[in-house]
DNA sequence: CTGAAAGCGCTTACAG
DNA sequence: CTGAAAGCGCTTACAG
């Protein structure tokens, strides 16, 4: 049999709203009152209805986190990191946390989502800038924070990394080793990500006075099978660079699969550098030059801003960037 | 504003009942009737608030997932498999998910979980068997099942891999390619997997008729680190083994590593073996030999079995175990 | 310091 | 095929 507010109130012989006040430490209660009752909640093992509560309080202490779909969603070591990060934070502060992977073609299931009135605020994680549907969110009064999408929008809010930096720091790092035959390994030109480490690429190529050649661009996608694939082609050149900075980690793996595949040596033919600093980056042998990004600071502050939003303690839009550093190992 | 089932009835010229059974496809609507309430749907944007529906139906449709609050705990690949088994077949059934990352000190606060009415039932995964409380929840009307902990309680549903016959086809592997002397990392031994690993090595190490030394057993706790550290124990001894079979992959690349460190070959000094087969398994190089569970299916099939629990579609107690099979590569 | 009343947005059980 | 009533377990807003 389930406990509810009001077996506690009779047993007590108090009403409802007393014993409420003591569950939620509002208002005052004499006490004496609040000893008696805090006495029965324990000897009757009563525990609060949270859809009762949150039906009535409009409020349900819960976040959502939305993440595309996919077979390896779990698996990709970055999507871990900030769950890591998100959930410490939701964790200590006492929200619960709703998982929604979504098809991302799907308009109505985000829709339903947001009216279900199942969570005080969404963290949107890796969702592409094309989901126009997404955008929308934003426009609801649903708080929500976006990571990894940078987008100048009046009000959308999110966080991600300090991607241009982070490609310039590689390019000189090369160029300093150098090299002045710099390929680049381009991720999804449809997430701001894959857009800002292009153009960060192509900058930082100019600055240097650097050759840029179209051969040199390996279309990667962010998926390591395609990196490994046409990798082939720039191998098939007569001019070849002699160091790739490649978008993300995986596809800087696949690319180096690829090269040592063909009988290449990395670093002595190829100096090869990628991003994100995966957990495996540190295991391969050679071990990867990489730049940092602090996957589960992003997580931490994605949400402890999204609650600071929902709290009304911060000022929207949200718009924040984070640092970003370069590890130096074997593949350079 | 949001729009609610009587708005919805209002506008119709129909009680809330009625729509409730559009919403619900439950009994006989006039098609008429139900046409004009679909289109009053589609026009103003309705969906459901599902804490209502909850609280009223007693139902949430959403599952919990209860798993230990660690930093890596997302990081760890076995439970990221698992996470994807689960969440594909859940969210193919139109189910939700929570996510419950616990202290597993805390029993008020699973107990909380259970008592707070959020969700129809409950996967726990990688749940030492020790947390006695947790047992309690098997004795709640709140349908459960766990991954990975073999109990044989009588109102316990667990799903497992066969972790026995696993070792087994190691031993018997690593005998068959001349090894005589064979190590073992043991894994924890308050889970079930660690001593049925452990189990299953003495038992086929004898079954051979083989040597069974105290000094060639080294305590890994399923913790890499300390599988790294406590290998160099080993390598101090005159009479050592020619192969090791480690509880787990994580623990195989910690006992890699020092044996790498030393000066030792993989597999020429010593071959290795471990169990799961996490993705870095086959990326590393040397490229481990392991035993593969079906991670992803140990998810699928918890998820599946625990709707069918729900749905009283299956007679409990439910104990099932997946098969495995080793993977032969580089180590060995 | 305490309580009676209304209501959150649905569904259930019943009646017709 | 349709609806009126009651209720799920809480909180809010108000009154005293």
């Amino acid at each position: 049999m389930k406990v509810t507010i009001s077996n506690i109130a009779q047993k007590a012989g108090v009403s409802k709203m007393t014993v409420s006040r003591v569950i939620n430490r509002t208002g005052p209660v004499a006490p004496k009152t609040e000893e008696k009752i805090r006495k029965l909640i324990k000897e009757l093992n009563y525990h609060p209805d949270h859809i009762a509560q949150s039906l009535s309080s409009k409020t349900t202490r819960t976040i959502g986190i939305v993440i595309p779909k996919k077979e390896k969603i779990f698996l990709d070591n970055y999507i871990a990191h900030i769950l890591s990060g998100v959930s410490e934070v939701l964790k200590a502060e006492g929200y619960k946390i709703m998982l929604f992977p979504v098809d991302v073609e799907n308009e109505y299931e985000v829709n339903g989502i947001v009216q279900a009135n199942l969570v005080d605020g969404l963290i949107l994680l890796k969702i592409s800038d094309d989901d126009e549907y997404i955008k929308k969110i934003s426009d609801l009064s649903l708080p929500s924070i976006r990571i990894n999408n940078r987008d100048d929008g009046e009000n959308i809010n999110f966080i991600d990394c300090e991607n241009i930096k982070g490609v310039k720091l590689a390019i000189d790092y090369l160029y300093h080793k150098g090299h002045k035959k710099i390929g680049f390994v381009c991720g999804r030109l449809d997430e701001s990500n894959g857009i800002d480490r292009f153009e960060g690429y192509k900058k930082s190529i100019n600055e240097l006075g650097l050759e840029y050649n179209e051969d040199w661009i390996i279309k990667g996608n962010f998926d390591k099978e395609l990196a490994y694939e046409n990798t082939e082609k720039l191998l098939s050149l007569g001019n070849k660079p002699t160091a790739i900075f490649s978008s993300d980690d995986y596809m800087a793996l696949g690319v180096i699969e690829k090269l040592q595949e063909k009988g290449y040596r990395v670093p002595e033919d190829f100096a090869v550098i990628g991003f994100d600093d995966i957990d495996v980056a540190s295991i391969l042998k050679p071990s990867l030059t990489t730049i940092r990004q602090p996957m589960h600071d992003l997580g931490s502050n994605a949400a402890s801003l999204l609650l600071d939003i929902i709290n009304g303690k911060i000022i929207t839009p949200v718009k924040k960037f984070l640092d970003v550093e370069l590890i130096e190992r074997e593949t350079t």
